[in-house]
DNA sequence: GTGATTTGACCAGT
DNA sequence: ACTGGTCAAATCAC
């Protein structure tokens, strides 16, 4: 992303600049006249929900003037080294898991998908192999043993593509210096509408972009996550932290943009009853290309508008090197998210190559 | 019986 | 030629 071109910021900035406008029509659209029968809590909530757009607002501002003031911004930004070796052509070069999403037939193109890479580690007695439950329903296809590599990889894709053409698949491999760590490949997005029940996101965040996730049923999960750069906001470290005994932390992307408008990506909370998940706008005053402005919602039992705008946190990005901040302090959680955190940060940076 | 996993073979990219 | 990724028949689990 260092070599973010002219056209690729500009569209950078409009996004933003749309992000920004869409952002007050909400806060026009919040303030139209309430109700009579809603009286004081519904002003303590016109109060939060002020309170959020502001800072939502300023989140873009604050994105607009870090994008103003770029190129040093790049150097900075990028790095984890880890990153799975993509642009460059390394082993997984051309991924795509998508051989037959050209019909199969003559277009061999590997079609370069988006792909980003977190760690997992699962804790020293678990189970080995363990389902590394991110919240989607994943089916095995393959395994293979890689070269130079101690342990195979595992090859899965979405349960749901046959019914409902989902391309996201994943590639787990169990880390041959740490057989404690898994590095979980996603690539694609998921299209299917099964929201996942637990938390990762199925969505390439940004580089250096952490949260937390829980898995419904498998052991204690920690990410392992490369040092995020030492300018960054305080918000940088921690995403999502809504229990404390596990960590999920998205480590990378390699976007292709030609896949910029994933906007009906879901992810989801740690919650048991799954009642609780986030859902990229698919709206299409969210839907815009190169930003993403996600909307946490409160589930299906927990649908009063006010609880599904209790956070939103937006992040825009797709650019480069610009950073957009959301910091979103929990002070109305939707009901029945318990935060560990009471203040979440979403920090995004950009992520193409 | 149905759906998921395993595993060897095949294919595409480098 | 080699390697990673996917397919698909066989097998397993529920």
């Amino acid at each position: 992303m260092e070599n973010m071109g002219d056209w690729e910021k500009m569209n950078l900035l409009n996004e933003l600049i749309q992000g920004k406008e869409l952002t007050k029509q909400l806060q026009d659209q919040l303030h139209l006249p309430v109700s009579s029968s809603s009286s004081s809590s519904s002003s303590s909530r016109d109060q939060t929900h002020e309170m959020l757009i502001h800072r939502i607002l300023s989140s873009y501002d604050k994105a607009l003037s870090m994008l103003n003031a770029e190129p040093p911004v790049g150097g900075c930004l990028r790095r984890l080294s880890e990153s799975p070796p993509s642009l460059g052509g390394s082993p997984m070069s051309g991924g795509d898991s998508d051989r037959d999403l050209n019909d199969g037939s003559t277009q061999r193109k590997r079609k370069a998908i988006q792909r980003w890479t977190k760690q997992v580690r699962v804790a020293p007695g678990s189970e080995l192999e363990g389902p590394l439950d991110d919240g989607f329903s994943w089916r095995k296809y393959g395994q293979k043993d890689i070269l130079g590599a101690k342990y195979p990889r595992g090859y899965y894709r979405c349960s749901h593509r046959n019914v409902q053409g989902c391309l996201a698949t994943k590639q787990v491999q169990r880390s041959d210096d740490d057989p404690t760590v898994f590095e979980i490949t996603y690539r694609g997005r998921h299209t299917c509408n099964h929201p996942p029940a637990a938390v990762v996101p199925p969505f390439p965040l940004p580089e250096n972009q952490t949260g937390s996730s829980a898995s419904l049923d498998g052991p204690p999960l920690q990410i392992i996550q490369p040092q995020p750069e030492q300018n960054q906001t305080q918000s940088q470290d921690v995403a999502f932290d809504f229990r404390g005994d596990l960590a999920v932390i998205t480590q990378n992307l390699d976007s292709n943009n030609d896949d910029h408008n994933q906007s009906s990506s879901m992810f989801g909370f740690p919650s048991a009853s799954d009642n609780i998940f986030g859902v990229m706008s698919n709206s299409s005053h969210f839907s815009s290309t190169s930003h993403f402005l996600s909307s946490f919602q409160a589930g299906p039992n927990l649908g009063s508008t006010e609880s599904e705008l209790a956070m939103i946190v937006s992040a825009a990005t797709s650019g480069n090197n610009s950073r957009a901040t959301a910091h979103l302090d929990s002070d109305l959680p939707p009901r029945g998210m318990e935060f560990a955190n009471e203040d979440i940060s979403f920090d995004s940076t950009g992520f193409f190559p």
